[in-house]
DNA sequence: GTCCATTGCCTTGTGGCGCAAGGTAGTGCG
DNA sequence: CGCACTACCTTGCGCCACAAGGCAATGGAC
């Protein structure tokens, strides 16, 4: 009680996004220029209904300094702050590439190690191991 | 540019495992027990071939001091140190259910936001960056 | 009996990054 | 003129994979 520790699942949600997070903001980016408070939205409608601004940010600056993306600014159609509108550069196209590769090499045999063992059950053969 | 990174992909490898590199050593745990230098060659064969015993062995105490393995040592048959092995419990095998089921539904709406945008090619607008 | 190579376990220092919370700035309306 | 809303950005925090390095036990070589 003296410490309510947050939630288990949110904060595997948390390291899961790591090293993901940027290539779903490229991918996004990839349909069309995006501002930052529509990268939140657009995650959450894609199931992804964590992200804070406070994760966003950051990365799109890293990812803009990293020359993966540009940046121009546009007045907000609905009153308010001018939003800042990134898009993809030519080298953050390739990165978005290499990075769904690297995806899918690394869900594949993950997903195979963490089904393995559910149907072991089957002794008829007896033995087990050895 | 002062530094040279390693290597883009390695790096995002590393970032990815995070929240799932603990249930896939639960999920091979849950085959059978296994001893800290298994789960090295366990992860290299089913094709993560990068995980270094550095961060196996933390990730291990971890768990044990969570409660979610438990350990026993038994001498090596191929002459050595004796080894030190790990097997689930009750808790360890319900989070590895939770954590499935994380997985799952974290892999779903990532892979849909990666895979959205593949036809969607620049409009030959262009122009550049300015 | 002594030495060493092998096997296996563990610790320390480093860096990256998601997150919560908070602060700033531009815009239009009452 | 001030309030509320939109949008952007920063700070402090904690987590964790990794590299590199060290310790302990065993069995065989000589």
């Amino acid at each position: 009680m003296t410490k309510e520790p947050p939630a288990t699942g949110d904060q595997r949600r948390s390291q899961l996004l790591r090293g993901v997070l940027d290539l779903c903001l490229l991918s996004l980016i990839a349909e069309r220029p995006r501002y930052g408070f529509e990268f939140a939205e657009a995650l959450a409608a894609g199931g992804l209904e964590l992200v804070s601004d406070g994760s966003i940010y950051p990365l799109l600056a890293r990812m803009e300094r990293a020359g993966l993306i540009s940046s121009y600014r546009a007045p907000s159609p609905s009153g308010g702050a001018p939003r800042k509108y990134y898009r993809l550069t030519e080298a953050g196209d390739a990165e978005l590439g290499r990075g769904r590769a690297d995806w899918q090499a690394f869900t594949g045999p993950v997903g195979r190690i963490l089904t393995a063992a559910t149907t072991t059950p089957t002794p008829s053969t007896g033995e087990n191991t050895a």
